[in-house]
RNA sequence: GACCCCGUAGCUCAGCAGGAUAGAGCAACAGAUUCCUAAUCUGUAGGUCACAGGUUCGAAUCCUGUCGGGGUCGCCA
């Protein structure tokens, strides 16, 4: 349960309740009237602007409806003081015991604490990575991968119906690229002195592989044929290999996506050619000439008419070509079909997550949603920024000339999944952000990813320690929730619960906004409570965790101990980083 | 030239749907260790939230403009 929910619905029942009794104007909107956690905690538990938001509405001070609030706040069961303060919060103190038998509630639901209705089973389709099919994964896919996936998983446990979905770009010019590469791999793993390769084809060799693997499959059949034979296979030969290597990676870095989704398939199934027809039909396409674009030389550009998409009436800043001066449906005309195919599978809300460089592709896309979707469709385009790889506070070179270019393998393989996956969440995405091997495998209070885990395996170790000194009692989350938590007073105690109960709440504002980086974040602040907490118990030896034949304030304890590591497994769980027991140099 | 993102403490960054005296970490300074892992913690100091207007009872947050950094800009995907 969100307990701060709890309360904006008994909160929303007396405005309704005044507002039925006439001491407020009826049909007034209350939507603007939150209740929230106060910024500063000696201000109480919760605090609630609603005077505030009404006051002009209802033409009336807000210190009157204050009062007025404020006297039936007083008559709520959890409620120990209500105070009014600055120009018009109502201020609410929550007993001690609401909190506590609040922490009962997250020790039973264990690691699924958190989980939320929110959603209502609403289907939404998170579309990330779609890294073309023209080699492996390198670092910089791994934060779309990341953010995509976490994000996912939190729209997941705010009670979405989620779709992971990856969109291969297996149609149009690059994959034929890949095809021709190949086919040179191919002939020089028959034997041939390819000598350099050719500009505009890919130089990596990574290709080698694939060209060896149809040198095996095929034999020498495709030696000299002409391009129209052998390129359609090979192609496709070649995009199934790469995408295998990609699938590959995405386990290792712990994302599974439930769909993949052909460009080709799309093509062919004549999906463009549809939606074209339809925005034909409502007048959406004419025949035009686009300006050139001031800041590019103007050397290579020539005035041609180009089918265009009135993008501006959409919201676009210029209307958008969507077809090729050789006819054939540019890139942009494809992802139209694509997204009206996600919305006619049932898709109305879209989340794309993409590169930094597409950002320039941001409006046309969302006004090609509105159009083709008449208004119904949503999508929201989360753009990560670059990530730039250090070592040791020195850049990382690379080049994809030269193809020494840092595969995301390489990084897995170099500090781990949970790491990378964590510290990719440090930062909100449209953040740049550092990524140095050395820090992110530090271990100290500057990594984020090892103070979470280091308060994760603290936890366990108590727990660990205790199960010894009790002779074996069960200390199971189910078995803590019954305990008696009378016991905890201490103001470090009760911040920690009131900081583990706001998890629900962490789960719904998060997913709202469609920012995983804030889970991420969360936890860092529950770690350093209960560091703080345990090293409390250095310097008061009456506050740690295990007490001497104090059996009850023991168990008490433990408890929360217990469910501090279940808030932070369930954290970790979502951004989906395996949470540690130990840690050991 | 246009569009998008960013500009918050010396450094790296949070800041939840506009709320009260803007918060962490690092670095600096002062402390805590016969003890459940000190790999940690406590405290001090540090701010014209780039700048200027506007909306509002109230702006780091929303709007407009300016400056600075990054990204992008027809026949790449």
């Amino acid at each position: 349960m969100n307990v701060f929910n709890h309360f904006q619905s008994k909160l929303n029942a007396e405005l309704e309740s005044l507002s039925s009794s006439g001491a407020l104007p009826a049909g007034i909107d209350a939507s603007r009237a939150v209740v929230e956690p106060p910024r500063d905690p000696s201000h109480g538990d919760i605090a609630t602007n609603a005077a505030m938001v009404l006051a002009k509405p209802a033409g009336m001070k807000p210190r009157d409806i204050a009062e007025m609030l404020a006297e039936r706040m007083r008559g709520w069961d959890e409620v120990t003081e209500v105070e009014i303060a600055g120009p018009g919060f109502i201020n609410l103190r929550i007993a001690d015991a609401f909190w506590r038998s609040a922490v009962a509630d997250l020790l039973k639901a264990g690691i699924a604490y958190g989980a939320s209705g929110m959603g209502k089973g609403r289907k939404v389709m998170v579309e990330y990575v779609s890294a073309n099919p023209t080699g492996p994964l390198h670092a910089a896919h791994a934060r779309g991968a990341i953010v995509g996936d976490a994000l996912a998983s939190l729209l997941a446990k705010a009670g979405f119906d989620v779709l992971r979905e990856y969109y291969i770009n297996d149609a149009g010019a690059q994959v034929d690229t890949v095809g021709r590469s190949t086919y040179l791999r191919y002939r020089e793993a028959l034997g041939e002195d390819i000598g350099t390769i050719p500009e505009g084809l890919y130089p990596g060799e990574y290709l080698k592989e694939v060209g060896e693997a149809l040198a095996k499959r095929d034999g020498d059949k495709w030696l000299g044929k002409e391009e129209n034979e052998w390129l359609p296979e090979i192609r496709a030969f070649a995009i199934s290999e790469i995408m295998g290597w990609i699938k590959e990676d995405l386990g290792l870095l712990g994302v599974d996506m439930a769909v993949y989704s052909s460009e080709k398939a799309l093509v062919e199934a004549g999906a463009v050619d549809a939606v074209m027809e339809t925005l034909e039909g409502r007048d959406l396409l004419y025949t035009g000439v686009l300006e050139p674009p001031k800041g590019k030389k103007p050397d290579d550009w020539e005035p041609r008419p180009q089918r265009l998409f009135k993008a501006t009436e959409f919201g676009d800043d210029v209307d958008r070509p969507i077809q090729k001066s050789d006819g054939t449906w540019t890139y942009f005309a494809n992802d139209i079909a694509y997204h009206l195919d996600k919305y006619r599978r049932g898709y109305a809300d879209m989340i794309d997550v993409w590169g930094a460089d597409h950002g320039g592709y941001v409006k046309r896309m969302k006004a090609a949603v509105k159009a083709v979707t008449g208004g119904e469709g949503d999508l929201d385009v989360k753009l990560c920024q670059l990530v730039h790889l250090m070592d040791g506070g020195k850049p990382v070179k690379m080049s994809k000339r030269a193809g020494t270019f840092v595969t995301m393998r390489d990084v897995i393989d170099s500090v781990g999944k949970d790491v990378l996956r964590f510290i990719m969440l440090t930062r909100r995405n449209d953040q740049t952000l550092e990524f140095d091997f050395k820090k992110v495998t530090e271990q100290s209070r500057e990594n984020p990813v090892f103070y979470v885990q280091y308060a994760h395996a603290r936890c366990h170790s108590v727990l660990r320690h205790a199960e010894e000194a009790l002779n074996g009692a069960d200390l199971s989350g189910t078995a803590l929730a019954s305990v008696v938590l009378d016991r905890l007073t201490d103001p470090a105690e009760l911040g920690l619960m009131k900081l583990l109960l706001a998890w629900p709440r962490t789960v719904e504002s998060a997913a709202e906004a469609h920012e995983p980086h804030r889970i991420a974040f969360y936890l860092g602040d529950v770690a350093a409570a209960f560091h703080g907490l345990w090293n409390k118990g250095k310097e008061d030896t009456t506050l740690r965790f295990l007490v001497d034949e104090d059996s009850e304030l023991t168990m008490a304890r433990l408890a929360l101990v217990r469910a501090t590591q279940t808030v932070i497994a369930s954290g970790l769980d979502v951004i989906g980083v395996e949470p540690v027991e130990e840690l050991r140099a």
